[in-house]
DNA sequence: CTCCTATTGCAATTCAATTTCAATAATAAT
DNA sequence: ATTATTATTGAAATTGAATTGCAATAGGAG
Protein backbone atom coordinates (compact mmCIF):
# COMPACT_ATOMS: atom_id res chain seq x y z
CA UNK A 1 0.00 0.00 0.00
CA UNK A 2 0.85 3.46 -0.83
CA UNK A 3 1.61 6.06 -3.34
CA UNK A 4 -1.54 8.10 -2.14
CA UNK A 5 0.35 11.02 -0.41
CA UNK A 6 3.01 10.74 -3.53
CA UNK A 7 -0.25 11.20 -5.75
CA UNK A 8 -1.78 13.86 -3.75
CA UNK A 9 1.54 15.73 -3.13
CA UNK A 10 2.51 16.03 -7.20
CA UNK A 11 -1.36 16.66 -7.60
CA UNK A 12 -1.13 19.88 -5.10
CA UNK A 13 2.09 21.23 -6.72
CA UNK A 14 1.11 21.08 -10.38
CA UNK A 15 -1.98 22.92 -9.12
CA UNK A 16 -0.18 25.49 -7.90
CA UNK A 17 -1.08 25.19 -4.35
CA UNK A 18 0.94 24.05 -1.37
CA UNK A 19 1.56 21.24 0.52
CA UNK A 20 0.73 21.42 3.97
CA UNK A 21 1.13 19.08 7.06
CA UNK A 22 -2.85 18.89 7.49
CA UNK A 23 -3.31 17.78 4.32
CA UNK A 24 -1.36 14.72 4.58
CA UNK A 25 -2.94 13.97 7.84
CA UNK A 26 -6.27 13.57 6.08
CA UNK A 27 -4.76 11.78 3.10
CA UNK A 28 -2.84 9.24 5.82
CA UNK A 29 -6.36 9.05 7.77
CA UNK A 30 -8.27 7.85 4.99
CA UNK A 31 -6.06 5.03 3.40
CA UNK A 32 -5.20 3.97 6.83
CA UNK A 33 -8.49 2.61 7.83
CA UNK A 34 -11.57 4.17 6.18
CA UNK A 35 -12.77 2.42 3.01
CA UNK A 36 -15.81 4.35 3.06
CA UNK A 37 -16.63 7.35 5.26
CA UNK A 38 -18.46 10.66 6.20
CA UNK A 39 -16.79 14.18 7.26
CA UNK A 40 -17.36 13.56 11.31
CA UNK A 41 -15.96 9.73 11.31
CA UNK A 42 -12.92 10.58 9.66
CA UNK A 43 -12.79 14.41 12.05
CA UNK A 44 -13.15 12.13 15.40
CA UNK A 45 -10.56 9.80 13.97
CA UNK A 46 -8.28 12.44 13.23
CA UNK A 47 -9.30 13.85 16.59
CA UNK A 48 -8.91 10.83 18.44
CA UNK A 49 -5.18 10.70 17.01
CA UNK A 50 -4.43 13.44 18.61
CA UNK A 51 -5.01 15.62 15.35
CA UNK A 52 -6.14 19.64 15.88
CA UNK A 53 -7.45 19.66 12.20
CA UNK A 54 -10.56 21.82 11.76
CA UNK A 55 -13.82 20.08 10.09
CA UNK A 56 -13.30 23.48 8.02
CA UNK A 57 -9.75 22.30 6.29
CA UNK A 58 -11.45 18.38 6.17
CA UNK A 59 -14.55 20.13 4.10
CA UNK A 60 -12.17 22.09 2.01
CA UNK A 61 -9.93 19.24 0.98
CA UNK A 62 -12.63 16.88 -0.22
CA UNK A 63 -13.28 18.03 -3.46
CA UNK A 64 -9.29 18.43 -3.74
CA UNK A 65 -8.56 14.82 -2.77
CA UNK A 66 -11.68 13.53 -4.95
CA UNK A 67 -10.47 15.81 -7.96
CA UNK A 68 -6.91 14.03 -8.26
CA UNK A 69 -8.74 10.41 -8.17
CA UNK A 70 -7.99 9.17 -4.36
CA UNK A 71 -11.88 8.78 -3.32
CA UNK A 72 -15.28 9.75 -4.64
CA UNK A 73 -18.78 10.09 -3.40
CA UNK A 74 -19.98 7.29 -2.46
CA UNK A 75 -23.59 7.71 -1.68
CA UNK A 76 -26.03 10.16 0.23
CA UNK A 77 -27.71 9.09 3.28
CA UNK A 78 -28.47 10.40 6.75
CA UNK A 79 -28.72 13.97 5.27
CA UNK A 80 -24.95 14.38 4.23
CA UNK A 81 -22.76 12.96 2.29
CA UNK A 82 -20.67 9.38 2.17
CA UNK A 83 -17.73 9.11 0.51
CA UNK A 84 -14.69 6.37 -0.66
CA UNK A 85 -11.23 5.54 -1.25
CA UNK A 86 -10.91 4.53 -4.74
CA UNK A 87 -7.06 5.05 -5.72
CA UNK A 88 -5.54 1.26 -5.54
CA UNK A 89 -9.06 -0.36 -5.95
CA UNK A 90 -11.09 -1.38 -9.04
CA UNK A 91 -14.24 0.08 -9.75
CA UNK A 92 -17.16 -1.73 -7.98
CA UNK A 93 -20.65 -0.53 -6.98
CA UNK A 94 -23.01 -1.38 -3.65
CA UNK A 95 -25.61 -3.41 -1.99
CA UNK A 96 -26.58 -1.67 0.47
CA UNK A 97 -28.90 -2.82 3.27
CA UNK A 98 -31.66 -0.35 4.26
CA UNK A 99 -32.60 -1.82 7.66
CA UNK A 100 -29.10 -2.28 9.11
CA UNK A 101 -26.83 0.01 6.74
CA UNK A 102 -24.88 -2.82 6.12
CA UNK A 103 -23.01 -2.03 2.52
CA UNK A 104 -21.76 -4.69 0.28
CA UNK A 105 -19.61 -4.09 -2.72
CA UNK A 106 -19.64 -6.07 -5.99
CA UNK A 107 -17.52 -5.89 -9.52
CA UNK A 108 -19.69 -6.96 -12.24
CA UNK A 109 -18.19 -6.78 -15.69
CA UNK A 110 -21.53 -6.55 -17.98
CA UNK A 111 -21.91 -3.42 -16.50
CA UNK A 112 -19.34 -1.59 -18.39
CA UNK A 113 -21.08 -2.89 -21.70
CA UNK A 114 -24.43 -1.08 -20.38
CA UNK A 115 -22.52 1.73 -19.87
CA UNK A 116 -20.64 1.55 -22.81
CA UNK A 117 -23.92 0.67 -25.33
CA UNK A 118 -25.93 3.26 -23.43
CA UNK A 119 -23.52 6.06 -24.11
CA UNK A 120 -23.09 5.08 -27.71
CA UNK A 121 -27.07 5.49 -28.03
CA UNK A 122 -27.13 8.65 -26.42
CA UNK A 123 -24.13 10.04 -27.55
CA UNK A 124 -22.35 10.89 -24.17
CA UNK A 125 -18.98 11.06 -23.00
CA UNK A 126 -18.83 8.79 -20.24
CA UNK A 127 -16.79 9.66 -16.85
CA UNK A 128 -18.44 7.62 -14.32
CA UNK A 129 -21.11 5.37 -13.00
CA UNK A 130 -22.75 4.52 -9.97
CA UNK A 131 -25.41 1.75 -9.25
CA UNK A 132 -26.37 1.01 -6.08
CA UNK A 133 -29.15 -1.98 -5.35
CA UNK A 134 -30.95 -1.26 -2.15
CA UNK A 135 -32.88 -3.87 0.03
CA UNK A 136 -32.58 -5.99 2.66
CA UNK A 137 -29.08 -8.28 3.67
CA UNK A 138 -29.24 -11.64 4.49
CA UNK A 139 -29.90 -11.33 8.28
CA UNK A 140 -32.64 -8.40 7.76
CA UNK A 141 -34.48 -10.23 5.15
CA UNK A 142 -35.86 -12.74 7.52
CA UNK A 143 -36.60 -10.04 9.98
CA UNK A 144 -38.73 -8.21 8.14
CA UNK B 1 -52.80 10.37 -16.83
CA UNK B 2 -54.76 9.58 -14.13
CA UNK B 3 -55.07 6.85 -11.21
CA UNK B 4 -52.63 8.57 -8.91
CA UNK B 5 -54.80 10.94 -7.00
CA UNK B 6 -57.40 7.65 -6.21
CA UNK B 7 -54.23 5.56 -5.62
CA UNK B 8 -52.97 7.86 -3.00
CA UNK B 9 -56.15 8.73 -1.19
CA UNK B 10 -56.60 4.56 -0.77
CA UNK B 11 -52.93 4.79 0.44
CA UNK B 12 -53.81 7.60 3.10
CA UNK B 13 -57.18 5.84 4.21
CA UNK B 14 -55.84 2.76 4.81
CA UNK B 15 -52.84 4.13 7.08
CA UNK B 16 -55.62 5.68 8.87
CA UNK B 17 -54.94 9.41 8.05
CA UNK B 18 -56.88 11.91 6.23
CA UNK B 19 -57.31 12.86 2.55
CA UNK B 20 -56.84 16.96 2.87
CA UNK B 21 -56.85 19.70 -0.36
CA UNK B 22 -53.16 20.33 0.24
CA UNK B 23 -52.27 16.86 -0.43
CA UNK B 24 -54.62 16.92 -3.41
CA UNK B 25 -52.43 20.06 -4.65
CA UNK B 26 -49.26 18.61 -4.29
CA UNK B 27 -50.01 15.47 -6.10
CA UNK B 28 -51.97 17.30 -8.90
CA UNK B 29 -49.40 19.43 -9.31
CA UNK B 30 -46.54 16.68 -9.77
CA UNK B 31 -48.58 14.58 -12.09
CA UNK B 32 -49.86 17.87 -14.34
CA UNK B 33 -46.09 18.62 -15.47
CA UNK B 34 -43.52 17.47 -13.40
CA UNK B 35 -41.33 14.81 -14.52
CA UNK B 36 -37.85 15.41 -12.58
CA UNK B 37 -38.53 18.03 -9.11
CA UNK B 38 -37.48 19.38 -6.40
CA UNK B 39 -39.37 21.03 -3.43
CA UNK B 40 -38.42 24.35 -4.42
CA UNK B 41 -39.85 24.19 -7.59
CA UNK B 42 -42.64 22.36 -6.60
CA UNK B 43 -43.71 25.06 -4.03
CA UNK B 44 -43.25 27.42 -6.31
CA UNK B 45 -45.14 26.25 -9.36
CA UNK B 46 -47.99 25.65 -6.90
CA UNK B 47 -47.56 29.33 -5.44
CA UNK B 48 -48.22 30.45 -9.01
CA UNK B 49 -51.14 28.80 -9.42
CA UNK B 50 -52.41 30.56 -6.07
CA UNK B 51 -51.87 27.65 -3.77
CA UNK B 52 -51.20 28.75 -0.24
CA UNK B 53 -49.50 25.15 0.87
CA UNK B 54 -46.16 25.75 2.57
CA UNK B 55 -42.86 24.29 2.20
CA UNK B 56 -42.95 22.12 5.55
CA UNK B 57 -46.30 20.89 3.76
CA UNK B 58 -44.31 19.57 1.04
CA UNK B 59 -41.39 18.16 2.82
CA UNK B 60 -44.06 16.60 5.32
CA UNK B 61 -45.60 14.70 2.47
CA UNK B 62 -43.04 13.50 0.41
CA UNK B 63 -42.10 10.29 2.09
CA UNK B 64 -45.83 9.35 2.05
CA UNK B 65 -46.17 9.96 -1.72
CA UNK B 66 -42.83 8.13 -1.91
CA UNK B 67 -44.06 5.45 0.59
CA UNK B 68 -47.20 4.69 -1.78
CA UNK B 69 -45.32 4.65 -4.91
CA UNK B 70 -46.17 7.24 -6.70
CA UNK B 71 -42.63 9.28 -6.67
CA UNK B 72 -39.02 8.49 -5.68
CA UNK B 73 -35.67 9.46 -5.26
CA UNK B 74 -34.11 10.20 -8.21
CA UNK B 75 -30.63 12.26 -7.37
CA UNK B 76 -29.02 14.51 -4.94
CA UNK B 77 -27.38 17.67 -6.52
CA UNK B 78 -26.92 21.19 -5.65
CA UNK B 79 -27.19 19.86 -2.12
CA UNK B 80 -30.79 19.16 -2.30
CA UNK B 81 -32.51 15.80 -3.16
CA UNK B 82 -34.39 15.64 -6.74
CA UNK B 83 -37.52 13.44 -7.44
CA UNK B 84 -39.07 11.87 -9.95
CA UNK B 85 -42.46 10.38 -10.85
CA UNK B 86 -42.33 6.64 -11.30
CA UNK B 87 -46.36 5.55 -10.59
CA UNK B 88 -47.59 4.86 -14.87
CA UNK B 89 -43.83 4.81 -15.45
CA UNK B 90 -41.67 2.10 -16.49
CA UNK B 91 -38.31 1.36 -14.69
CA UNK B 92 -35.72 3.68 -16.14
CA UNK B 93 -32.20 5.14 -15.31
CA UNK B 94 -30.39 8.23 -16.31
CA UNK B 95 -27.81 9.33 -18.13
CA UNK B 96 -26.66 13.17 -16.57
CA UNK B 97 -24.38 15.55 -17.92
CA UNK B 98 -21.80 16.79 -15.42
CA UNK B 99 -21.36 20.23 -17.05
CA UNK B 100 -24.83 21.64 -17.86
CA UNK B 101 -27.10 19.34 -16.15
CA UNK B 102 -29.20 17.44 -18.79
CA UNK B 103 -30.14 14.58 -18.17
CA UNK B 104 -31.47 11.34 -20.17
CA UNK B 105 -33.63 8.70 -19.29
CA UNK B 106 -32.56 5.49 -20.47
CA UNK B 107 -34.42 1.65 -20.32
CA UNK B 108 -31.80 -1.48 -20.12
CA UNK B 109 -32.96 -5.10 -19.83
CA UNK B 110 -29.53 -6.39 -18.61
CA UNK B 111 -29.51 -4.16 -15.72
CA UNK B 112 -32.18 -6.86 -14.11
CA UNK B 113 -29.76 -9.49 -14.78
CA UNK B 114 -27.14 -8.13 -13.16
CA UNK B 115 -29.72 -6.96 -10.08
CA UNK B 116 -30.52 -10.88 -9.70
CA UNK B 117 -27.34 -12.32 -10.29
CA UNK B 118 -25.85 -9.70 -7.47
CA UNK B 119 -28.36 -10.39 -5.01
CA UNK B 120 -28.67 -14.22 -5.54
CA UNK B 121 -24.43 -14.33 -4.66
CA UNK B 122 -25.15 -11.96 -1.84
CA UNK B 123 -28.07 -13.00 -0.53
CA UNK B 124 -29.91 -9.81 -0.53
CA UNK B 125 -33.67 -9.18 -0.81
CA UNK B 126 -33.70 -6.32 -3.56
CA UNK B 127 -36.06 -3.09 -3.43
CA UNK B 128 -34.75 -1.13 -5.84
CA UNK B 129 -31.64 -0.31 -8.01
CA UNK B 130 -30.15 3.25 -9.09
CA UNK B 131 -27.91 3.29 -11.90
CA UNK B 132 -26.36 6.50 -12.38
CA UNK B 133 -24.12 7.34 -15.27
CA UNK B 134 -22.37 10.78 -15.69
CA UNK B 135 -20.95 12.49 -18.28
CA UNK B 136 -21.10 14.81 -21.01
CA UNK B 137 -23.84 15.28 -23.16
CA UNK B 138 -23.29 15.60 -27.06
CA UNK B 139 -23.20 19.56 -26.65
CA UNK B 140 -20.96 19.48 -23.88
CA UNK B 141 -18.80 16.76 -25.03
CA UNK B 142 -17.52 18.93 -27.86
CA UNK B 143 -16.89 22.24 -25.47
CA UNK B 144 -14.65 20.51 -23.19
C1' DC C 1 -73.59 17.96 15.16
C1' DT C 2 -69.83 16.57 18.37
C1' DC C 3 -65.54 14.85 19.48
C1' DC C 4 -60.92 13.37 18.67
C1' DT C 5 -56.76 14.16 16.72
C1' DA C 6 -54.25 14.45 12.20
C1' DT C 7 -52.77 18.27 9.54
C1' DT C 8 -51.64 22.79 8.60
C1' DG C 9 -48.91 27.36 8.45
C1' DC C 10 -45.60 29.79 10.73
C1' DA C 11 -41.60 30.29 13.16
C1' DA C 12 -37.91 28.29 15.37
C1' DT C 13 -34.51 24.85 15.05
C1' DT C 14 -31.14 21.53 13.32
C1' DC C 15 -27.11 20.43 11.07
C1' DA C 16 -24.22 19.57 6.89
C1' DA C 17 -21.68 22.46 4.26
C1' DT C 18 -19.76 26.94 3.01
C1' DT C 19 -17.71 31.27 3.73
C1' DT C 20 -15.47 35.22 6.13
C1' DC C 21 -11.50 36.88 8.30
C1' DA C 22 -7.24 37.55 10.66
C1' DA C 23 -3.21 34.85 11.73
C1' DT C 24 -0.03 31.60 10.00
C1' DA C 25 3.06 29.24 7.13
C1' DA C 26 4.50 27.16 2.43
C1' DT C 27 7.09 28.36 -1.38
C1' DA C 28 9.57 31.31 -4.50
C1' DA C 29 12.54 35.15 -4.94
C1' DT C 30 16.30 37.74 -3.34
C1' DA D 1 19.25 33.05 5.32
C1' DT D 2 15.99 36.64 4.76
C1' DT D 3 12.10 38.51 2.67
C1' DA D 4 7.93 38.79 0.01
C1' DT D 5 3.84 36.73 -1.68
C1' DT D 6 -0.26 34.52 -0.99
C1' DA D 7 -2.44 29.87 -0.11
C1' DT D 8 -4.08 27.68 3.99
C1' DT D 9 -5.60 27.34 8.43
C1' DG D 10 -8.87 27.48 12.74
C1' DA D 11 -12.61 29.80 14.72
C1' DA D 12 -16.78 31.78 14.20
C1' DA D 13 -20.46 33.31 11.39
C1' DT D 14 -23.48 32.14 7.71
C1' DT D 15 -26.22 29.53 4.44
C1' DG D 16 -29.94 26.69 3.15
C1' DA D 17 -32.29 22.17 2.97
C1' DA D 18 -34.87 19.72 5.96
C1' DT D 19 -37.15 19.01 10.42
C1' DT D 20 -39.80 20.13 14.39
C1' DG D 21 -42.74 22.66 18.08
C1' DC D 22 -46.89 24.82 18.63
C1' DA D 23 -51.47 26.69 18.44
C1' DA D 24 -55.23 26.91 15.19
C1' DT D 25 -57.82 24.32 11.95
C1' DA D 26 -60.39 20.81 9.83
C1' DG D 27 -61.09 15.66 8.33
C1' DG D 28 -63.95 12.07 9.30
C1' DA D 29 -65.90 8.57 12.48
C1' DG D 30 -69.83 8.02 15.29
MN1 LIG E 1 -17.22 0.83 -1.90
MN1 LIG F 1 -36.27 9.84 -14.62
ZN1 LIG G 1 -29.36 -5.55 7.03
ZN1 LIG H 1 -24.40 18.95 -21.23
Amino acid sequence: MGGEIEVFRSFISKKGLRNTPEREEIIAEIFSDHNHFDVDELYQCLKARGSKISKASIYRNIPLIIECGLIRDAWFEDRHMHYERIYGRGHHCHLRCIRCGKVVEFVDNQLKDIETRVALENDFHVIDHRLDITGYCSKCKTME
